[in-house]
DNA sequence: GTCTAACGTTACCGATCGGTAACAGGTTAC
DNA sequence: GTAACCTGTTACCGATCGGTAACGTTAGAC
């Protein structure tokens, strides 16, 4: 309706002001420091004000650039989904072809992830394991938007268990497959309360490889 | 300073009212109403005056019953780790000397639990695994109270499985015994996201059978 | 009858929640 | 220059949070 008609190129959307690499966009600060706070502290705790201010900026520049929390949740959770399977295939990435070598290693790389710090100068001691199973007890259970994002997860994580339990040539993959996940989650879970690898993380080598054993007879 | 000395008899205190059976008493109500709720919905999502009203009464009560919404829910996490031993014991009980029966009853009641609903007439669907660790996502880290009731239960979990583990005879009972508690937190962390018993729990009984072998050569 | 503990009710407090309106620079492309 | 966009700022909204003051009613113990 306005004097100008249509904008000359739509197609090249959002040009301008490459965003320095020590201060990047308001948005990319605002999502980063909203994984921090919602990991360490849970969703519910954190609020929006908290998070823009942590971010460097206020509430208003928030609303611009996300519709609701609800909405920088999903991208919380879709973001932390990310980087969960950007470490998974970088695990299994050198043994590939060795299905056996590659449980081994995501086990491995689990009980070192919970001894390690999730971030240098962060605040938060111990890792708090899997920040989409936390987020489940939070989600209220008739919000199926971000209900569903956390259950494709980890359907997904049982999906790989079984194929990688399937392809060493198990007896019953599918049962081996669940089973190795229910390590995996129960030292997610347990990190929880017990600091860095002081917890039942630290025998899930051994038993991973005993499951394993076990189904090959 | 008043008139009237010392009370009669302090040590006799609290009569009055039997409270019937049909109504119990207000604070009895507003502990059983909250135990439901923080076990459905979490703790963060539930306020006190949600609770008041749900149990039949209002916040003012409340406040006269508990000093505050952590004490609150310091008892409910009292409450529903006496429930979680009342059925260990009853599980494990019929099986008293043979350890390795006693956890695989435990195993299968495990499973048998994801499957039942919580309540007959309760609005909640299935069952949404450990009130403990799922608290323990909501919990502050600065609130050791609270934090200090999980990790005591978590421990005792452990110990009382390691224990198992030695019973039978395993060759790494302290291996075997976390790797269970593995197995077993995992299967409450997932009966978040997996309705009933649709997720992996149903390998859970398999899985400890094949540890428990492993170790017993 | 009287005293007292248990309970209901209404109103209120300061703080924070998620979310919005309106206005003021500042930068960049054209 | 100028239009378009990004950002910061202040003030505000209704709702809810945990928690409290003050007053009334009921019922059992003595």
């Amino acid at each position: 309706m306005s004097v100008k008609a249509a904008p000359p190129d739509s197609a090249k959307v959002s040009r301008l002001a490459p965003a320095t690499a020590d201060r990047p966009r308001v948005r990319d600060r605002i999502l980063d420091t909203a994984c921090e706070l919602f990991y360490r502290h849970g969703i519910r705790a954190v609020g929006v004000d908290a998070i823009a201010s942590e971010a460097g900026t206020n509430k208003m520049s928030f609303y611009r650039s996300f519709p609701s929390k609800d909405d920088l949740v999903a991208e919380y959770l879709a973001d932390q989904e990310g980087e969960y399977w950007k470490w998974w295939d970088e695990v299994i990435g050198p043994y590939a072809g060795n299905p056996r070598r590659q449980v081994e290693a995501l086990m491995e790389s689990v009980v070192d992830l919970a001894r390690r710090k999730i971030k240098e100068a962060s605040g938060c001691k111990t890792s708090r394991g899997c920040a989409l199973g936390n987020a489940c007890v939070e989600i209220p259970e008739d919000n199926q938007r971000l209900g569903d994002i956390v259950h494709k997860y980890k359907n997904e994580i049982r999906k790989r268990l079984r194929k990688l339990a399937r392809e060493m040539g198990a007896k019953e993959p599918e049962v081996l497959g669940d089973a190795l996940m229910l390590l995996m989650e129960g030292s997610y879970y347990t990190r929880l309360t017990f600091p860095g690898n002081t917890g039942p993380v630290t025998a899930i080598t051994k038993a991973a490889r005993a499951l394993v054993d076990a189904h090959l007879t």
